[in-house]
DNA sequence: ATTTTTTATACTGTATACAAAATGCTTGCA
DNA sequence: TGCAAGCATTTTGTATACAGTATAAAAAAT
């Protein structure tokens, strides 16, 4: 395969040029290898294989699995290696949970904190996303969706939070991605998230926080029936 | 050094015995190395030094180390190696009342979901603790302080939740153990546990997350004056 | 024909060796 | 005496080799 050589000689300039590590680099792909499906659930991993395939060898590829099991995202059978990890419906509503509960607190913990400056950057994206919804835009609508829920927990400034809240997303993310609502439900999600900007706005932490925590249920409510 | 001889025939024979992978044996290890401030925050990790100390080599140490870096406990400084980390006075804070905010939520789910059973063991745990009170035994006391804590957020059945409260109570652990509070502090923490156990018992979601909100808040001041 | 045992293969776990980078020290020079 | 440059040493990063274990297939026995 062609690509493989390009990725070989790729490998060497990008370790010498990026800050990165190429440990950090291997976790990153293999991170997003696994959240787009490109590394299905349950599926073994072959170290040989993989290695191979990303052009590296076999030991900062092991060293990359131990992160991403301590993140969750795989999970090592002793003896048997790693397999990328499985979520139950249970589990994933479980996860859904907490993720509603973190961006509830971070949205009162926003409204106390956040400067004007950076809830008017969150109104810029929340317009692009309508636009992106105006015109149907899939894709480019869930990206921005994502972003303003991470924005509106990166506003609470709580390094902490923000770090467990993306780890349970990155969980997730999988699942939600494949996850199409119907038009009207679609609807009601962007006037739920109209109002949450608006509240925020304002800044009046328990309006913001109910209408959060009803986006929220609603949105498990959407993906529910895909898992 | 005789030590190390024994320490690597040890090896061997509790690697054939225990169920845990070396590599597991390590992460543990290390956890509570740095938990109980045997590695103290800010010193940096020679590899082969420690991999010498623990008989074993630099592969498996090194696949412990990123896997700590992935919990937070140790941070990876590219083509510097492995550093305790270091929380500062805002970090620890922040946690905490992500915590305490877990808490609060295991609390409600419990109310809703926990058998009678298991809150009864919850309330065996709390007398014990009350006796350790009593007989000022404070590492004792702490101990299950911290089980019952640990055992309020498993009572919500929510895995996720468990394991992101168990992720940041590690990072505080080793801070709130040295915290030695005051006499009349420590009586007012153990009536606010009796309440909070009352609380569970009558099955009062409101009330229990409420007392626990006091008892956090007041947790929190009690460590402030040390970090 | 089915089950059990043996054997071969493939993969993981661990150690070691080598290369590259960083740190510290020494020596030379101003 | 102070500073800088180069060299030596230490340490990390990566690759590879070897050992142990699980899996699967094939052969033998019931």
């Amino acid at each position: 395969m062609a690509s493989e050589v390009i990725e070989q000689a790729g490998r060497r300039t990008v370790t010498a040029i990026s800050r990165q590590s190429l440990h950090g680099e291997i976790v990153s792909r293999l991170r997003d290898m696994i959240i787009e499906g490109d590394l299905q659930p349950g599926q073994r991993i072959y170290e040989n294989q993989l290695g191979e395939e990303l052009g590296v060898s076999r030991t900062p590829l092991r060293e990359a699995l131990k992160f991403l099991a301590s993140e969750g995202l795989v999970e090592l059978v002793p003896s048997r290696g790693a397999v990328v990890k499985r979520f139950s419906a249970k589990d994933v509503e479980d996860m859904l949970i907490v993720i509603r509960s973190m961006e509830m607190l971070a949205a009162r913990l926003a409204c106390a904190k956040a400067s004007d400056e950076a809830i008017a950057r969150l109104r810029v994206l929340h317009d692009a996303m309508v636009r992106h919804y105006q015109a149907g835009e899939r894709l480019e609508y869930y990206k921005l969706n994502q972003q303003i829920h991470t924005g509106i927990v990166a506003l609470a400034d709580n390094a902490p939070l923000t770090e467990v809240h993306g780890l349970l997303q990155s969980r997730v993310k999988r699942i939600r991605f494949i996850g199409h609502e119907g038009a009207e439900r679609w609807a009601s999600a962007v006037a739920e998230h109209e109002r949450i900007i608006a509240a925020l706005e304002a800044r009046d932490a328990e309006t913001l926080a109910r209408e959060l925590d009803i986006h929220l249920e609603n949105g498990w409510e959407r993906v529910k029936s895909v898992v």
